[in-house]
DNA sequence: CATGAATGAGCTTTCATTCAT
DNA sequence: TATGAATGAAAGCTCATTCAT
């Protein structure tokens, strides 16, 4: 077998078993066995279990990243967010029990694992951040505070996901992509869906 | 020292170390180094480290739901809601770094926890699409699906103190508890503040 | 068994253990199995292999120095001499098959080990130069190089030992001091036992 | 390249490599690199580290026992011996770094190696055993006892070597010949350049 | 109850060697 | 003969847990 077939045939192993029994309990064994090599060979293709996981990982961060297509200001701006959202969803949706690695285990490494998490997330908040921020500009996004609420919205992504599997259900990608196009059209969308006062101000506090 | 005194010692220092280290990182040898007593103590007070952990995860827990006050349905409902968030944000905000124990490492320690984990969560989800079924039909909550947009609000709450802790900045509750009042009232509640028109009907697909 | 005698128990259980089989020949599971220990107890007294045959070196390299008394040189010099050689062969001797750990395998450990063997070696050896100098000065060593003297007199020792252990042939202590001691007179002491003429200029080149 | 010459090339590079890390710090991996084949083609010369550590090693004595000549008894003793301490310390000092294989290395890598390693032993020391007993005969070597001395004069060429070494400065060969000749002269040859009684006689014990 | 030395299963990793190409 | 991916035995080490004091 080629190299780097070996190499993708030990990361899907490794995948698998991240995604079963998390990042402590797997184990190098584990992922040997369930690639049926010998235990040399997978660190013939990497360092360790700490670099496997971390590909694993990578692999995951890519493909949610390359999911997101970036927005035309020229065309209308609300289909464009609703595709992105059912492309989101569905990488996650196809990413199976492997998102728990992404979204439990990534986090609960180590120091340098969560210094990475910290890395991707601010890559991704800034670009929703930039995006809402651009789009209060054209005026079709409502005023107001942006941090909080880009990390609201990849709340919206994460926990359902999350939770489904949790539950042992099946991820309904689509269902999932409206119900938060749904949130965000009635929420952070102005005009005519949108709300007719600036949020914050109408009620007494 | 009395027996539960000790032990809420041991408590203690045990959330501490695993906000610090989380569940895998922490060892008992660092538990006990921090009440400083003998590891044999901490035995006579814990069947082990899983299930210190349960408790310290179980006092978080409590302390999270104790926050959420029952919706008085015969009084304005919006402030309710955003008293119940003010309270929440700040129970999380309180809890600092031990906000991880609950939602990073509380889903990962073995496929025991992630079943108290998600009866957990089930508990709760349930109460907030209750929460969101008794408003559709007050009026007060707009009609469509609930049991995603509960996951999302959940969300919104996990994700925002999740990413504050990642980028190493102290969480503003009361801002945080707006920003997700702003989202839910242009978002998902009905009435003058609300959305004008049945969500997901609006836009051609 | 208290905390120190356990650890002298598993020291003596490594010496024997490496002089057996050497640094790299010996396991850790050949030294608890030799103490009658469980694994763990090992690293309860050591950080490790390397750390307990830093320990065990330690105290091969400090009883050959303990070997060696001060030379009073208000009294005779030679008789003195003769001692502390009897008085090192002895402690080497009485080493046995230990000497190995002292004499091969603590300079082929590692960097570092190597380091600390040179350190040794530096202080062994300029206490021997020293020794020589006054000597010259106090007219009862020939003058001359003292530096390469210093070390096959070092040579003079290790090599002997080394060679009836390889022989397998047990090490007689004061035959040792006293061939030592012969070629030290004849060469190295001057007046009636020693040679009348400078070394290195009968002779020609 | 001949198979003859791919054989030396690797045995040139095992050398670099034993003579920098030491048998147990080399691995073949490092052997192959340094030589730019493949690990087959290092397994089609040899039968494995074991075996090219022994024909590195064998080289070592071969050079260090030809630079050895014959005494011719009926010329001057003397300038012989001079020309063999000569000879030997610069075969030595040409070996450099290597010669941690033949006095370190070689005799803590197995019990076959020690083995091979006393038997060498016992060739050079009975060689030079011979000429002790022989110079007796002659009346050119003082009366007295031949084995440790000539442990004692082994010990003269392996020490000084392996302590340049250790402190990491050149070796001076011919200071080094020099100055165990001188060594040699006033302690064990007797005549006009030896000592006039009796070695170990003169002192009482 | 408090203590802390002892336990040992289980982990990650190394590396000399093999063998199909 | 040269190659280099695959092998797997064996190593050092960790740490939750036990138990005699």
């Amino acid at each position: 077998m080629a190299a780097s077939d070996r190499r993708e045939h030990l990361l899907a192993a490794a995948r698998e078993v991240f995604a079963e029994r998390g990042y402590f309990g797997a184990s190098v064994a584990d992922i040997v066995a369930r690639a049926d090599v010998a235990r040399g060979t997978f660190y013939n293709h990497f360092e360790g279990k700490r670099e496997v996981f971390a590909a694993v990982l990578g692999v995951l961060m890519t493909n949610v990243l390359s999911a997101v297509a970036p927005i035309d200001v020229n065309a209308d701006i609300a289909p464009q967010v609703r595709a992105n959202l059912h492309g989101i969803t569905r990488v996650l949706a196809e990413a199976g029990e492997a998102v728990r690695i992404l979204f439990t285990d990534a986090g609960s490494v180590d120091a340098e694992g969560e210094a990475a998490l910290a890395a991707f997330y601010a890559h991704a908040l800034s670009r929703v951040e930039v995006a809402l921020a651009t789009g209060q500009t054209m005026g079709v996004v409502r005023v107001g505070e942006t941090r909080q609420t880009a990390r609201c919205l990849l709340g919206c992504l994460r926990e359902p996901v999350m939770q489904a599997r949790l539950a042992r259900e099946p991820l309904d990608a689509a269902a999932l992509a409206d119900a938060i196009f749904d949130l965000l059209r009635c929420g952070v969308l102005t005009g005519e869906a949108g709300a007719a006062s600036v949020p914050g101000a109408a009620l007494p506090r």
